[in-house]
DNA sequence: TGCCAGGCCGGGT
DNA sequence: ACCCGGCATGGC
């Protein structure tokens, strides 16, 4: 549903963030395909992490889909190790191009040409890619403009009492959604500005978050 | 030192 | 439809 007070709090909230962070450019990742990589590596993982990673696959040629699919799951599992979780997270990374190649050839030209509907369903088929993964390759990598909702978005709006503890993933994604303009531009940067502000404001166990800019225009 | 980080899956109730 | 344990490294 749209609400007016709802649209002006949360471009009010942007604006403020915006103004005091400016433009993050977000993904910190050089092609679309290192950006698919850092969006599976970085499931609950601290970003830092995410870079050695990153650097490690670099450093071995392989950050492309051919010579990444070469990879022994070992040999990958091993590098990708500084990101944690990295059995699972080989296997995910594996499952992405197994389903590239069965489907696109290889091509993320061929899965990013779909609509976005097709396409989020067809990301979240995949073994491994979730619903914050799936919205963070659409927005990030295929400049699809889907908002991207996560731990931090949540802890947010539910310490302003916006949203309840229960509220899900679509719920809160089709909140952003509904009461802003569909804009690459503005998704990509609110999110950004969403998770570096969420570290330093609103920590997990503090029962609210009183520094968070958004309490200036919250009841 | 324990807590946290840009989730997601699988099994159980 | 929930709820929960498992997955793992590195920074503060």
């Amino acid at each position: 549903m749209h609400c007016k007070e709802l649209s002006k709090t949360l471009t009010s909230y942007y604006e403020s963030l915006f103004s005091a962070f400016g433009p993050q450019g977000w993904w910190p990742g050089r092609t679309r395909f290192e950006i698919i990589i850092g969006a599976i590596l970085t499931q609950n993982t601290a970003w830092t992490n995410v870079e050695k990673a990153i650097t490690n696959l670099r450093d071995k040629k392989v950050l492309n889909p051919e010579k990444m699919r070469a990879l022994a799951h070992d040999e990958l599992a091993s590098l990708i190790r500084p990101a944690g979780y990295f059995n699972i997270k080989a296997k995910r990374l594996r499952h992405f191009l197994d389903h590239l190649f069965n489907n696109h050839k290889g091509s993320l030209d061929k899965l990013f040409r779909q609509d976005t509907v097709m396409l989020r369903a067809e990301l979240l088929s995949i073994n491994g890619i979730g619903p914050e993964t799936a919205d963070s390759i659409l927005l990030y990598a295929g400049d699809h403009p889907e908002f991207v909702v996560d731990a931090y978005t949540k802890r947010i709006l539910e310490r302003h009492r916006v949203i309840d503890g229960k509220a899900e993933y679509e719920d809160v994604k089709t909140l952003f959604m509904q009461n802003l303009p569909k804009d690459l531009r503005l998704f990509n940067e609110y999110h950004a500005l969403i998770v570096r502000t969420g570290k330093d404001f609103c920590r997990p166990r503090e029962p609210r978050c009183k520094e968070c800019p958004l309490g200036k225009f919250m009841p």
